[in-house]
DNA sequence: CTTGACCTTGGAGCGTAGTCCACTGTTTAG
DNA sequence: CTAAACAGTGGACTACGCTCCAAGGTCAAG
């Protein structure tokens, strides 16, 4: 598929494609008249990059992630590390999360300052 | 304080504090000599900025907060609506990641792919 | 054969959030 | 009095993640 479908297919600009491709996290093959070919995965792997975007994670590490894939000797296995890895992190960045909740309700209420300037 | 002893005391660099005042992020008052003189509950401000910033929350969505906050007729009950309007963003990350948290969990272990194209 | 939709490249520009630098002024300690 | 530690300013620079533009190549339809 050329990066127009693509781009049709998972709401990511052409120019957002091109530039993903820049920095390695998406691949595409060429057709003999210079055009990127990208095959049906890349619509997944993009709607994946896209979720790991909105929860923080930055490119190069959504494309670390895509290459120690890669190059795992267990391809199985590897993804298996991987979700786990990133379960962990989840997990952690719920826990600040909560954190956060529990620090923002005990303070509703109470009137106690968190801004002494006013602007 | 002085811009030094702020720095020291929440670890945010004098050249962050002074961009932050530059975006309306903290107020100083000016000593006659010029330098600026914080108050001791900026610190407390720092650090709910800083936890604010590691969860995702802009600068510029912080220091709307921060206005919103200072032009309200009444100061406690402003406060419970930021904190609980907070708690209800807080919520729906902590649900998004439970999302991707279950994703992930689901395709560990399938070996489903999500990458096609090596690089 | 032209028009239009599609594709290519390179490079500029933007918003966010700093970070660093040079140069200058102020305060404090020896 | 001088040196060090602190403060001020303006402006350049960085990294990230796009986004837009100009100039041009490719291809199918009319």
């Amino acid at each position: 598929m050329r990066i127009g479908e693509l781009a049709a297919r998972t709401g990511v600009s052409r120019d957002t494609l091109r530039f993903y491709e820049r920095v390695g996290l998406v691949e595409g093959r060429r057709l003999a008249n210079g055009y990127r070919d990208f095959d049906a995965e890349t619509v997944e792997w993009l709607a994946y990059v896209r979720t790991a975007r909105a929860l923080g994670f930055s490119l190069a590490e959504i494309a670390r992630h895509g290459e120690e894939l890669r190059d795992a000797p267990d391809q199985a296995d590897a993804l298996s590390a991987l979700f786990e890895e990133k379960i962990r992190i989840v997990d952690a960045r719920m826990a600040e999360l909560a954190a956060l909740r529990g620090e923002l309700a005990a303070r509703a209420g109470t009137g106690c300052p968190l801004r002494a300037a006013g602007a």
